[in-house]
DNA sequence: CTGTATCCCTTAAGATACTG
DNA sequence: CAGTATCTTAAGGGATACAG
């Protein structure tokens, strides 16, 4: 979210719209659980304080990546889910993912010794 | 590179290490021309300065992505090159860069109108 | 329950000048 | 050529309190 517009690569781009410390991990948990309420959301996210969570979640909804569903109702109930836009990028970051997986340990220990 | 350790899964990592502006184009750079010497990258990523360059260089090397070889001599030679490892992550970028070159318009136009 | 509103701190990043 | 050093600004993020 740099918003430093037209990019030099489509990587620059994508870690423009996925780029920060929850983004990815909120798509996560709606790829996984497909859909949450807020509250839900929050604790699928350890770590993650209220005015992130939403923060991160109103530039996710304003890419097109998130659906936001308001019940009309009290107590309040809000549902996110991810878009068929959001699902293409989850997909695409799989990789990475898996990647991040396999040498987590080897980069941890490389940074301690 | 947040450094708050132990991950909450493999994205997470793989973003501590990739993330930030540059280091995906500094490997992008070196993935593609194979080897640069320091002037070459500065050029090769544009807009970069001096300073930012040298530093996320230096933590590609301590993460052990990149390869530094310095050629003692006068006027000084230094040359960077992908290391395996570096190849290994640099293919897990693929999807990612691929999703942002075909959704980078879409974007761009969604988030100025 | 689902958020807002502040305040504050840390980190990322940019500009510029200088050195072996 | 390949960096260092220093200063400044911008952005990301966290803590806490409060509201509809």
């Amino acid at each position: 979210m740099t918003a430093h517009g037209p990019y030099s690569c489509g990587l620059d781009a994508a870690l423009d719209v996925v780029g920060g410390k929850w983004k990815s991990l909120i798509l996560w948990a709606l790829a996984e659980h497909g859909r949450l309420r807020f509250g839900e959301l929050r604790r699928e996210v350890p770590g993650i304080t209220e005015k992130m969570l939403v923060q991160q979640l109103r530039q996710l909804e304003a890419d097109g990546l998130v659906d936001r569903e308001v019940h009309q109702q009290v107590p309040p109930k809000v549902e996110y889910s991810m878009t068929d836009f959001g699902a293409t990028l989850n997909e695409a970051l799989v990789p990475l993912g898996e990647w991040g997986e396999r040498n987590m340990r080897r980069i941890v220990e490389r940074r301690a010794g």
